[in-house]
DNA sequence: CCTAGCATGTAAGCTGTTACATGATTTG
DNA sequence: CAAATCATGTAACAGCTTACATGCTAGG
């Protein structure tokens, strides 16, 4: 679906290989969407079969060599039709929120761990993107002018932010609820 | 991995059919989790054959004959197995964030009317929520006491009005970015 | 010496999406 | 009379996840 269009991205950014690709997506562009080495390596194949990126293999002194991959004409191009396409505005997916309802079935009490320990990694992602955050923008190590591309990166990591804000409250509202209602069973 | 789960969830809530499911992953416990017919009906199948849930054929006067399906033993144990085990802690997938990148290559300005109608999207489910919220559980038809149940798909809903407010704000932040930057390509 | 990191891939299986298919009844 | 709703499914395909597989170098 989008995967070809966040690696035309992330390969406008910078180009890079399938590895770095790979670490990008655990970070920075991951925190909006998430692939695997296996997914990019497929994609990647299939998008120089397609004629949107180039390859050029880069022979590296005390590391295996690699492919660097930069976008080509078309990829360009496919990127800015995509832009212009509307997509579906997406909807939550979680897990816990299922468990939450489903605890009413069996002892709220036991959710209490899982809650706190999904509480922390939240808490932990936001430390890291406020950490980014001043990195990149607003610290003293920060460009003094950003430019198009910055501000708008700037404005995703802010939307991430916010994210982890909210779940960061609505964990605790969990706790609270869980809390009221004991360990009552009905 | 969780529809499953998020199945025997809504049957214990209530048992009803196939196309009744469905109706329920339009809404309710489908803000958090999605699901066609098609995936229903396949896993439906499976989880009678794993003993999970029972079948029983309801005639009807005036509308086809359904399937009446309710949780049974086996399949109450494994939603308190699920329950106890871990499920990742999820981020978000938002295609729209990876647009918002990929603007700096385009033209920002043909964003903004895509991040609006991604704006009324999200304002009229929050109306949606809100409108639920006071109907189940804080209007005046709402029941004067709530067992833990409803508690905690009360505690689930907050959760959705927080995610929609959040968006609106986060939009409302991408429109002022994007206005700012004008048309100005990098 | 062992672990972590760099670098690339294949294969199998599961999940999700889209399209096709049927057929009755109720409502406008 | 047409459209919407109720009700259940199949088939093909696309996408994602998990496991397997290799091999080299740098650092503790």
């Amino acid at each position: 679906m989008a995967l070809e269009h966040a690696i035309l991205v992330s390969l406008l950014e910078k180009p890079g290989s399938g590895y770095e690709l790979a670490r990008r997506f655990e970070r920075s562009i991951g925190y909006f969407w998430t692939a695997t080495h296996q997914q990019i390596y497929r994609v990647l194949k299939r998008m120089v079969g397609d004629g949107w990126i180039d390859v050029r293999e880069v022979p590296q002194q005390g590391r295996p060599d690699k492919k660097e991959y930069s976008v080509a004409g078309p990829g360009r191009e496919a990127l800015a039709r995509w832009l212009r396409e509307p997509v579906e505005p997406e909807g939550l997916r979680h897990d816990l929120a299922v468990k939450i309802r489903g605890a009413a079935f069996g002892d709220p009490a036991e959710l209490v761990d899982e809650v706190e320990r999904h509480r922390r990694v939240h808490a932990e992602r936001l430390t890291h993107y406020l950490a980014g955050e001043r990195r990149d923008f607003t610290g003293p190590e920060a460009p003094p002018a950003l430019d198009a591309g910055q501000e708008l990166q700037h404005a995703v990591l802010r939307g991430g932010i916010a994210y982890e804000r909210m779940t960061l409250a609505w964990l605790d509202d969990f706790l609270a609820t869980l809390r009221r209602i004991g360990s009552g069973r009905r």
